[in-house]
DNA sequence: TTATAATATCAAATAATATTGATATGACGA
DNA sequence: TCGTCATATCAATATTATTTGATATTATAA
């Protein structure tokens, strides 16, 4: 897999994004906050909730990340679920590793 | 050691900071470039040259990658030497993997 | 179908970063 | 000291990223 370690860099520097990614690592697994249905997995609605950001924002950067591939998608009717791409952190971390011959 | 992984992110997501890193790593104790001296490191100059850069805009960018700790000066007479700080690359992956547990 | 809820996109405003050229500072050596 | 070279800083501008509110899609349920 090819990794573009300043674009991932790009995206893990936004404070909010990164958070978010942590969020994502912290409900692995998990049932969703969304108050509505207990379906498994973190949706928009859960991030909006909260950070307390609009849903144009959440949308923003949820496809910062999902482009970068830090974050998977999985639509589930009209929801989307979004899961951690761990592969892909470990990919940056060992890009970094290599060109920094750590 | 305190890690603000974003901000090492920030810093790493500039494409002409992450070669100048990789630079300063392939130049781990090797001679400088500098035509008008022999001394050990990369200096300002070496780097405008590598890069066809302006000299203050290499200022900036050695401003953001030392006060990051990406990289250490040592000044010596009218020339400053940088030396990639491999220990905050390692203390920032650290920061990764335990963040996301890897 | 139609209504509604969730998410996406767009254009405009704002904010943050990077670049440049000019000038300043600091360290030598003559 | 004075002149020169290396680096730093500054103000202006350019570029890029983020935020917002409005509108468009898309999926589903009634």
């Amino acid at each position: 897999m090819i990794i573009d370690a300043t674009n991932i860099s790009k995206v893990l520097s936004d404070p909010i994004r990164y958070k978010i990614l942590l969020m994502l690592m912290n409900h692995q697994g998990m049932e969703s906050l969304c108050l509505s249905f207990g379906s498994e997995g973190v949706c928009n609605c859960d991030i909006m909730q909260e950070f307390g950001l609009i849903q144009s924002r959440v949308s923003y950067h949820m496809k910062e990340l999902t482009s970068s591939g830090l974050v998977r998608e999985e639509p589930k009717g009209k929801w989307k679920y979004y899961v951690l791409n761990k592969e892909t952190v470990r990919n940056y971390i060992k890009q970094l590793g290599s060109d920094f011959k750590l």
